[in-house]
DNA sequence: CTGGATGCAAACTCTTTGCATGCAT
DNA sequence: ATGCATGCAAAGAGTTTGCATCCAG
């Protein structure tokens, strides 16, 4: 989302349109993909350095209030934003944490029909696919140390 | 698994039949659903006292490398795994946490082919439908108090 | 016997909260 | 001027680690 398109639709909410929203917004779509909070904290620190962890971890969810992102569900990892408004979905490596993006498009028409007849209301839907990746095949016995979970 | 499988495949891998691991085996296939560690440690709790939260983790741990257990992917929330082996998928709700089965059938096929395209050994693969669960879409602002997040 | 498994306590990481200050409106 | 948003520090929750002891094989 384009940066005027974001200050207008805080202005339609009624809040306010700060330093800290602005640059955390740019920083969070220059990365792109998956990010964590501490790597959108480290991105925006050359703009402001006093940028607090917090506010980041506030700023993030009110993106996802405001759709603009969606909150990877990795299991017991890091948590992870997504800034990508297409639907898409993750491998994800039970040995190293790792998470990769999967452009394929899955029918899950199915199964937000199910979840309606339950009356849970359905938002998005993402398939989550683990594993081992590349690396922690070749390691010995799945999992290489060194590095993150 | 019945008893009797699980410690011929703790023998088979070499590894100790101790009660700690019997017990959280039962308690784990007793509660039948994405236990947390805690309740599956509280429901051991009366067979064997002193058993610490530190060895349901690694169990747990274990349960998965065995293919018994499967960690669900619950975004942020607290870790849940689930003993179900059957393929079945989840809707987690966004303002309070909830988790509950879906047992519909999704074709993956697509996505654990690009998966494999990837050099990423696919092992299970599990949709997550987020949303707002009955209980929350009443509640004011999608968010009741004095619930778990 | 012997070393893998356990219990205990403590550390660690990530995330959230409380509160005084500051700044967008 | 007003009160929402921020920064800082600290708490909190969940999970993992270190190490001495214990017990299954």
């Amino acid at each position: 989302m384009i940066e005027s398109e974001f200050k207008r639709r805080l202005r339609e909410r009624g809040l306010r349109i700060t330093p800290q929203r602005i640059f955390i917004h740019r920083a969070f779509n220059e990365l792109g993909r998956h990010a964590t909070a501490e790597e959108v904290h480290a991105r925006v620190e050359p703009w402001l350095p006093n940028a607090s962890l917090p506010t980041v971890y506030a700023t993030l969810e009110l993106f996802e209030e405001m759709g603009i992102a969606h909150r990877v569900a990795a299991g017991s990892a890091t948590a992870l934003w997504d800034p990508r408004p297409e639907a898409h979905h993750h491998l994800i490596c039970r040995s190293c944490g790792a998470v990769e993006d999967l452009d394929v498009s899955i029918d899950s028409f199915a199964a937000l029909r199910a979840a309606r007849r339950r009356g849970f209301r359905a938002e998005s839907s993402e398939l989550i696919v683990s594993g081992l990746c590349q690396r922690c095949q070749t390691a010995r016995h799945g999992r290489h140390a060194s590095e993150p979970r």
